[in-house]
DNA sequence: ATGAAAGCGCTAACAC
DNA sequence: GTGTTAGCGCTTTCAT
């Protein structure tokens, strides 16, 4: 083929499709596109195992047929096909990390985790965001098993137990992040947020409240991680003797946005409320708003509690006082279980790891003359 | 084969390697594992092409092959082999995208917007964060290419515009947001950065302050976006006839505890400041906080603004002025004009999406009293 | 220490 | 409408 470009006349041989051209001020570069491992190897004159030995850093090859091959590598500027490799090994290299929502700060956290976790591993991660919709956790799951990934980490969805058991099954190795699954194939790794609530419940009851507001995170189906904080707010009322009237639970978006539309309403409907233990800092974030909104001191009239300690939990309207997860531990602990189970030699079927209670300006002594 | 397990004999006799056995208390299931094309089509007696046209929604089949098909691959647990598909057909219908830091809850809602873009178009996305590490985004862009995926979508990075150039050369279409490159192959999507800041200052500067302190995001090399805002701001000031004393520049990590010390360090060098301008909302976070820490009244003495508008800049202690950037907007934006790159039809190489002044509580006028 | 041949699961280009 | 034949780019046997 000739062409002529401005003042240049290339004349190319190879494959058409192969080639390509680059024009810059002063020079034309011919490079060949898509540049396979056998053009690696014809380059240098050796067979497609001996490239892929070097790539791969398997079995021995000579210094200087090694050195050979990665110099050809470099100025073809070859870069192995990972749809091929994983499809004669049988091996993704990356795993799947499917969450619920990532605006909410808490799961960027965990995905940090797993990443750290991962790379250190050879492991690359596929994010899934779930966007909060059952039916995207879907899609996440069933991508991920067409990608044939090694493995999957979940963290707490809306979807059913039986159905989250199918999908993970089909999958080569699963960990759950705060979602028990009895008999499950997966690996768990979370936080007791049954007493973490309950301890924080119980902090806020020390200070002399009684009227204690509920804001719980839940549109059509309460996930595991959604029940387990209510029950644990609700055994701790019990505990202490105290009704828990329904009208006191209400429940929005895990977003600001709904949280504050909520908390506006439960305070008109109940002014003499004392406290508003949210299910997690998004929502409380919302909380503080509405009371700030109402000119109503924060911890003095109303106490606020979230949950997860996000990033921006310290810098809200009042400093939140919260339940610090560690979310980063979490991601790697998930990583770390999904690789045992991976290569087959799972040693921990459950990791239960420690939350603690956060104690910020958001809850203290209540100051009656208000 | 024949093995003994419990009560039940099992005679097997395809390949042991491709048999999952599930035994629950009552039944025994034996099922094929890693399930083909194959399988499909034995087990319908159709050709492996037929199956592959059912599930590419390809040519016509009859409809009655067609339903039969579908009910197989139920039955079989059949899911089509992504990695197989794509090195067939050399498209992945998969797209990349680096964003430099998941915990910047700017990036979230980008992430968001492409992924509904790219759903709408059958594609996914797999997300590649960088962890503000530049090391991270060169591992990044060549993860995506060595899993061949369709395009790339670049959020503004720390890559120097040569290495950026060279790896975006290499993917077959990309799209950088909020960051610019003459003559490069990307499309840009991108709102105006310098004016918006520009925007910030002048209304700051209206208020009647003049000591104003800015608050920059960088760490070793100055990003393009933490360039244009920086300019916007000095071209802002001289507009205004005021000179930048370069001791009121700081620059810290874009999170709240690197800028909080910051700010703290600032407001005590210079006492006087009346006015904290911010790169983004991370680091206006940590200057309310230093502010608060030290009773200083927010607009009052000292104004503050930020830039980006995330979800919790209007719960800050003091609600954010800043510029309201349309994040998903963008996003979609990038994965539309990626699609057209994609099929080879691009209409458009750049465009500028309006960002506008969001006045909120943390400027306004100055009160000398104080 | 290196190579040859087969095949991973799918799609493409033709047949029929 | 449906089947056949070749690959896609790599790794895996198994040779040598």
């Amino acid at each position: 083929m000739t062409g002529t470009f401005g003042l240049v006349t290339l004349y190319v041989s190879a494959d058409i499709k192969n080639i390509l051209i680059i024009l810059s001020e002063k020079n034309v570069i011919v490079k060949q596109k898509n540049v396979t491992l056998a053009d690696v190897a014809r380059a240098d004159g050796v067979s497609a195992k001996t490239v892929s030995r070097v790539i791969n850093n398997t079995d021995y090859v000579s210094a200087e047929t090694r050195s050979q091959i990665l110099q050809a590598i470099d100025q073809l500027g070859y870069r192995p096909n990972r749809m091929a490799r994983s499809l004669a090994s049988n091996r993704s290299f990356i795993i799947g990390l499917v969450i619920p929502d990532v605006t909410n700060p808490f799961f960027p956290e965990i995905m940090r985790g797993v990443e750290h976790a991962a790379l250190e591993r050879g492991y690359n991660v596929l994010v899934y965001n779930a966007d909060l919709d059952d039916q995207r956790e879907r899609q996440g799951l069933t991508l991920l098993e067409e990608t044939r990934v090694d493995g999957v980490i979940v963290c707490t969805m809306k979807l059913a137990d039986d159905e989250l058991r199918s999908c993970l099954q089909r999958h080569r190795a699963s960990v759950l992040i705060n979602r028990v699954m009895p008999g499950g194939p997966a690996g768990i790794v979370r936080v007791d947020l049954f007493h973490s609530m309950g301890r924080v419940v119980q902090h806020v009851l020390d200070s002399g409240r009684r009227k204690i507001g509920y804001l719980a995170a839940n549109r059509s189906v309460m996930s595991y991680s959604s029940q387990q904080r209510l029950w644990g707010f609700e055994a701790t009322m019990k505990a202490n003797g105290l009704l828990v009237d329904p009208d006191y639970i209400r429940s929005c978006a895990a977003a600001v946005e709904d949280s504050l539309r909520t908390a506006r309403q439960l305070l008109t409907d109940h002014p003499d409320i004392e406290a508003l233990i949210c299910y997690n800092d998004m929502i409380a974030a919302g909380a503080l708003e509405a009371c700030a909104e109402r000119g109503i001191p924060v911890p003095d009239q109303v106490a606020v509690t979230g949950f997860d300690d996000i990033m921006f939990s310290s810098v809200f309207k009042v400093a939140l006082t919260t339940v610090h997860v560690p979310k980063f531990e979490l991601g790697v602990r998930a990583a770390q279980m999904l690789f045992e189970r991976i290569d087959g030699h799972p040693t921990e079927s459950e990791v239960v790891l420690n939350a603690e209670l956060l104690i910020r300006q958001s809850t203290g002594p209540r100051r009656k003359e208000v």
